[in-house]
DNA sequence: CACAATTAAATTGTGCGCAATTTAAATCTG
DNA sequence: CAGATTTAAATTGCGCACAATTTAATTGTG
């Protein structure tokens, strides 16, 4: 048992707990989202929807949200037929689909008011603690998000250079 | 704008960077595990079975890692066909599949010693901030842990008191 | 203006994650 | 020890995530 191996220990790591923080708040959302026939990424889409009040692109959505087309765009066509937004091309850009609420998406907002609260009580910490763990993580975001971005052109690749 | 909007907005809550977080480190895990043959949650798998050096059941592996068997059953089915384990009912009560490392799984315990330094690199924070971190969130599922066991016949269900 | 390069979504294919159900083995009753 | 109950995995079905590719529109360049 040396210290390679402690490094290899679950208990030790970071991002097992990370992991699995998020597969259970997922998993408690899932029961407070059901009622409103959402999951919780599009309870994602809305909150960044309610919050804008104006369409939102499928590219602005995915660089909010840090999720790709491939997820995004059957994630939105569900959205649709359940009636909750509209896709439609934007006129001025053909390539770009923007995302609107409907009136059944807005008024979604109204339903989904005791959410927030229902999982700050799953929690179970202080505010303060809650906030403090926040802005950990939304740095850890920051730091992680960097090397999201794909290499410019005049980058000297893996095998350049 | 009020109380309530300010509840709903992404940048206030803790779920959302939990769940950024967890995808940016998955995604992260994903280029280091890739030349190893493994995802990130055959990873932990073998984190298990590494610690443990012996036999253990899907039941105690998915308590371990809080995953059920529809999620680790087909996983355990692509390691074994991949040669890194064996799968075999305990002989000792054969509801049981006993999981065991083949001389392949554990010969790829030396292959994934760089695993832990690089993500260390990736998060680019303090080993102090790091633990930190690592402890709250280890809290996290801890309290969210508790409200997934299911009730005790003996307590009174939503429809029962 | 032609046409190559770039950009935005959509599509394809794989692997989770999990609720709900099914199958089969062990245990608990009488 | 027979039948009901409980327990452990497996199965089924759905919705993400995401890499890789494709399709189509826009922009850049000569």
């Amino acid at each position: 048992m040396d210290e390679f191996d402690d490094l290899l220990k679950l208990d030790l790591q970071i991002c097992f707990p990370l992991y699995a923080a998020s597969n259970l708040v997922t998993r408690t959302y899932r029961g407070v989202l059901e009622p409103l026939g959402l999951t919780y990424p599009q309870y994602l889409v809305l909150l960044v929807l309610w919050e804008a009040d104006s369409p939102q692109s499928v590219g602005s959505l995915g660089e909010r949200l840090h999720l790709d087309s491939g997820t995004l765009t059957p994630l939105l066509k569900r959205m649709e037929s359940a009636g909750l937004v509209r896709r439609s091309r934007d006129p001025k850009d053909e390539r770009r689909v923007l995302v609107a609420l409907t009136d059944e998406g807005r008024a979604l907002k109204a339903k989904a008011a005791r959410v927030p609260e229902t999982l700050f009580d799953a929690f179970g910490m202080s505010a303060e603690d809650i906030e403090a763990l926040r802005d950990q993580l939304q740095d850890v975001v920051r730091r992680l998000s960097k090397r999201d971005v794909p290499a410019k052109p005049g980058d000297s690749g893996p095998k350049a250079g």
